[in-house]
DNA sequence: CCCCGTGGCTAAACTGATTTAGCAGAGCAT
DNA sequence: ATGCTCTGCTAAATCAGTTTAGCCACGGGG
């Protein structure tokens, strides 16, 4: 069972036609609904008849060979595995293709100049109707200029050429999470977890956590209060969260509240707290970026800035296909409150 | 830029056989590497000249059309975001369709019988030479009758009809898991933390938790010993393994090792055990199954049997392409040895 | 009575590959 | 000279659709 030809003994459209009696141009022109033809309504009934009886459904391969269109889009990303985000980036994208009765041929390059050129090259054999090209940590790069011939839309990056792209809000979300804190009294003792400045200023590794610390400043300042100190670390993971809460609580003048530059980092600020044995947030309050499952996780639960994966994934579908959006597209960080953040204690 | 066709302009074979001064014939079957075909040296040399100064690349379709081969397979899932589970199948079958020439088209169905039909309808629409059905929790489904027609592969699932699968080999990994604690010393004071029964037992839901136990029972038995206790949750949530060491801490006869049934109730344990003041892995020791990163990140970091999603999914793809494998596939979880283990200190 | 327009439909070309059937010429034996 | 085989190659069919060009019948106007 099933080591034969996948869906061999199809109807094809000579089928229908012949069972309606009728040609294939008409059997074609009824199927596609084409306005303006002077097919009869009977004609019409007959065609429809004949399709449904025969479960009739037109082979892709045949139609493209005609049509160049492939009702296809490749998704084409560094690194899908590891990370969670990309499973939001495409269940979105597939949703949206859904919408449109498109399907998503998916590769990886592994950030390999060799796997890109393969992938790129195997989905323009396949003749894709167009390319979401997506980076799992939002940053500048550089797209493969074969791809340049169709249409593309960058999820998650931005590039030299001016190609329409869908970044997550990043700025505003750091308005958004210290606005939290402001609100709830914090102002002169909020502390930074962040990442090594020399990283974080490089647009090809990541233009996130810049933009967050600029909305973060930025509203600080127009409170007028300025960070009460800033810990940086080497890398994303929680050992160096927790690295770094454990400097920022050997200086005399204890925050009242720490904002981490994303979920990972918080949890391992998380830990050195409660070592330390420091309450959140009854101590300190913490807020953070990403959303990632974690957060919810953590006891109390984390407040935190979600990056919007579907929606980021479904919008660049939606600009691939429906091709709007000559502005780059900032798809907002919802800030996901849960019980991480209080009025400062002192 | 970029509003076009992508990749118009392509070479044809035409062009190719015209550049050599031969017919399409004779290009076709030396571009395919015929045996048999009579053409000379020097026609071989010309086609490939040819082929090379134009770029020239096979029309996929068109050929597909020809030979219904599409050298693309269907990757049918039923959920494929918020798990991270999906990334690492969906890497490893990538992976295992690059070395093949294949690219992968992927659909999620939701669990939802219409989006399923869809979807399949969608894959056999576009000719794919075979399908990998996934489920997300290793499971048993019943596969929907269109796809029967082709070669399949489950994925993390097993169906009444028999078909070729690659599972998790979950009851070794329960022997793994008890072995570890057993060669501590550990022996009469091990408790669990699982899943609530009802929800175990059923096998559409999930097969994973009732392999472990068996492997765990069987290795303690062997030992002659028993489960000290169990506790059971209604999801596997950190919540849930929370509550339920909660409620192993309150019983007279504390437990010298924990076996949680994933990481997410092992990372809730660890939270009921700092609250108590007990340490891992002085007081208690966890060990626990999935290698889910939150495993790397807890402090000490977790002795957890790995997933092996990367090669599961490569596997699938290898099965589905080179046709061996009559038997089930069992992959094994290898046990990640962290600092969660020590021996019991009464 | 002839011409024209229009309604209703179809034959055939076309997309770009693979594959089948077979042709032309050379060399050899009869 | 004739027939046969073998070498080296090609014309044409085929896959399943879409699209172009145009046929035929009928009705109305001049």
């Amino acid at each position: 069972m099933g080591r034969g030809q996948m869906g061999r003994n199809r109807a094809t459209l000579a089928d229908v036609a012949q069972r309606a009696g009728l040609s294939k141009t008409a059997a074609s022109m009824v199927l596609n609904g084409r306005e303006g033809t002077r097919l009869s309504a009977e004609a019409h009934q007959r065609v429809f008849a004949a399709a449904e009886e025969l479960g009739y459904r037109p082979n892709v391969a045949a139609r493209s060979l005609r049509t160049r269109k492939t009702a296809t889009i490749a998704f084409v990303s560094d690194i899908v595995a590891t990370t969670r985000f990309a499973g939001g980036l495409i269940r979105g994208a597939l949703d949206a293709a859904r919408e449109r009765d498109h399907v998503l041929l998916i590769a990886e390059t592994q950030g390999d100049a060799a796997f890109e050129r393969y992938a790129i090259e195997a989905m323009l054999d396949r003749q894709v109707d167009g390319v979401v090209y997506a980076a799992m940590a939002t940053r500048r790069l550089t797209v493969p200029p074969a791809i340049l011939s169709g249409p593309v839309v960058l999820l998650n990056a931005t590039s030299p050429e001016d190609l329409p792209r869908v970044l997550p809000d990043d700025e505003r979300a750091g308005r958004t999470v210290t606005t939290a804190l402001l609100d709830r009294g914090h102002r002169d003792r909020i502390a930074l977890i962040g990442r090594n400045r020399l990283k974080e200023r490089d647009p090809e590794v990541s233009l996130a956590a810049q933009a967050r610390l600029r909305g973060i400043r930025e509203t600080l300042s127009a409170a007028g209060a300025t960070l009460l100190a800033e810990a940086f670390c080497s890398d994303w993971l929680p050992e160096h969260g927790y690295a770094a809460m454990r400097t920022l609580l050997t200086k005399p003048d204890r925050p009242s509240a720490v904002i981490c530059m994303n979920d990972r980092l918080a949890f391992g600020a998380y830990q050195a707290l409660g070592e330390a044995g420091l309450a959140v947030p009854t101590d300190i309050s913490v807020v953070s970026f990403d959303d990632d499952p974690i957060a919810a996780w953590l006891r109390p639960g984390l407040s935190t800035a979600a990056l919007p994966h579907e929606q980021m994934g479904r919008r660049a579908v939606e600009i691939l296909l429906d091709g709007r959006a000559t502005e780059p597209v900032l798809v907002p960080m919802p800030l996901r409150r849960r019980r991480s953040v209080a009025a400062p204690s002192a």
